[in-house]
DNA sequence: CCAGCTCCGGTAAACGTTTACAGAAAACGT
DNA sequence: ACGTTTTCTGTAAACGTTTACCGGAGCTGG
């Protein structure tokens, strides 16, 4: 691990200058004499460019961040998925942020742009403060945001429509006969919570079915509270034949309760997830789940970026990710075939 | 995004010389009075420290890399988890690098350690050639391997114990009765694959059963391919009475065509899985699997690598990490109780 | 044989820090 | 008041590149 060669120790051994040997290793027109003098010297000193110092003069990283609120979570994991080698394409590197869902964490996230270590951010704030505004706009590099920012913010953002994905499922329960629709939805205080809350809501409007506070159910986005929400909701009411749940992990938790209390999936509820997560297609019954397209956005937000590391100043642009619904048991009572896309499980080697 | 303000421009602002500005900054020593003059210019002006420049003075980056194979596997996954908050505690950031389990973007992941954009690199090699070997000992910074190299290679070393690992699994099938236990294999020439298949078949040499290879079959590390393999083992021998998977994609490949079989699991046939990850828990029925502890390799990895950061020159250690066997319904036929811990499943907040 | 070109390569400055060194200023003792 | 010690600050070099600029070498044409 001793210090290695720099561009002198080159020099000195090939006879020839510092400029030279940097054009050389820049492919930039020389003499071939001096050329072939440069690369063996570089060759045999087993040469490699300082990333460090081509930094600093050249102003550029070729390192981008994603911030996101927790690895673990696997709508950001989808996300990083697809950012990864689209960044990769281009010959940039990904630093990983995970902020925990603490906003002091997301702002120290945007300061730290200051210090030019990235060339570039994509974020996905868990709510947007005014802080994060003010950041965003004095930002030193540029910024994509995955997730709703107030209108007009000038910054390129990515966009998923919670509300039209709610829309999508409600439609579906009620095209199968379903009509006491419940919601087990997460906090209201997050952005997810409240859109959700509202499409669930409106959607039930356009179907002309009645808004019944009683068939609606806070928790929060785990799998353990999901399963206290279903289950003090269908306490409360227990003619409840639809559960749409705020994600998958809470329809994971939806479907333990039911399973324990007997009931039949989805003979006498169907349950529909969110977000259409690995573990919507893993779980028995495979559950019908609203995706909202975390790869698509992730792959948008990175191409915005990009786009605009290329293009400097041109107008920030709103991307926003249609909603599918990927239909599976927890509705249709029908497996699907056996046979899985490759592209949903994934290289599963493992060192031992 | 105008050019930030430097130390120069703090210096001409505060009116002292940039060494002042530094030390300020940098909190040495230095008259009160200076400090507030640099402190008052340098908060008016918005500055924030550039860290290539820093970086390239002091030889250090505070990043670290991490190398794997694929960032959508769930092994992978659970390691990042873990290994991001440990740097992050010690102030380093996480560059992330998914090679796609080409050797050659391995390579060349050590090669660009050459680069000095990082201080040190976590790998997780699918295989350990001689190559990587020779770059590993040749590499510019410190290197830990997760995954078995090489006797008596010097590098800081994680690895799991899959034999034990299987052994606790076939201990488990056959404290349960079972005798005729298949295996569901990943291919041979992978490290995993290979140490599987020699583990089962020291597994069953310790218990007394006879090893019979029309009981083993070679598939891939996905859940397709888990269902393919599993199929044509089961249409080889109808007897088999548990299924020993070489990871849990391919266990649940395995579920899927005993269901579509008629079998019941365990009843008619038990199912172990390995790696334990979230997949076992939100499989239904839920799976038993061997957890080979990629949660605590993660960990490890990454106290190994900042202990070397700080140590420079002690001797290479190897950390072998205890597997555990996850016992769930597949093999025991209770379901665990419906409330999980909040651990398993983590925030799932998900802008829109 | 020389003016005018082209082509190369070397010198040096710059990117934004940190830090060794030395000199200035302040504090102290006698 | 002076030497000595201590504390502070400024100058300049260094980290390893890239690149503007300039001068020298080699050609061409007249």
């Amino acid at each position: 691990m001793a210090d290695g060669p720099t561009i002198n120790t080159i020099a000195e051994r090939a006879g020839v200058s510092i400029a030279s040997v940097s054009r050389v290793l820049n492919g930039l027109p020389t003499r071939q004499d001096t050329v072939r003098k440069v690369m063996a010297a570089a060759e045999e000193l087993g040469y490699v460019r300082n990333a460090v110092a081509r930094s600093l003069k050249s102003r550029r990283t070729n390192q981008v961040a994603f911030a996101m609120a927790d690895i673990g979570n696997p709508v950001y994991l989808a996300m990083v998925r697809q950012i990864q080698p689209v960044l990769k394409a281009a010959g940039y590197r990904l630093v990983l942020h995970s902020t925990d869902a603490i906003a002091a964490d997301e702002i120290d996230v945007l300061h730290s742009l200051g210090e030019r270590y990235v060339d570039g951010l994509i974020m996905s704030p868990l709510r947007v403060t005014g802080e994060h505004l003010k950041m965003i706009a004095a930002a030193r590099a540029p910024v994509v945001i995955i997730g709703s920012v107030p209108e007009g913010t000038q910054v390129d953002n990515v966009r998923a429509d919670s509300r039209t994905g709610v829309k999508l499922a409600l439609d579906h329960l009620h095209a199968l006969g379903r009509r006491r629709i419940g919601l087990v939805n997460g906090p209201l205080d997050t952005v997810p919570g409240a859109s959700r809350a509202a499409a669930y809501a409106e959607a039930l409007e356009t179907l002309g079915l009645p808004y019944d506070e009683d068939l609606v159910e806070v928790g929060d986005f785990y799998r353990a509270e999901g399963a206290r929400a279903a289950a003090a909701l269908l306490a409360r009411n227990p003619g409840v034949d639809a559960l749409m749940c705020a994600n998958d992990l809470i329809a994971l938790g939806a479907l333990d309760v039911l399973r324990a209390s007997g009931r039949r999936v989805p003979q006498d509820v169907a349950v529909v997830g969110m977000d259409d997560t690995d573990l919507a297609a893993a779980s028995w019954p495979s559950l019908t789940s609203v995706s909202l397209g975390s790869a698509e956005r992730g792959k948008a937000a990175a191409e915005l970026l990009l786009d605009r590391l290329q293009n400097g100043e041109r107008e920030p642009r709103l991307v926003t990710v249609r909603p599918r619904l990927a239909v599976r048991a927890s509705t249709s009572g029908a497996e699907p075939a056996v046979t899985l896309s490759r592209t949903d499980s994934n290289t599963e080697g493992e060192a031992s």
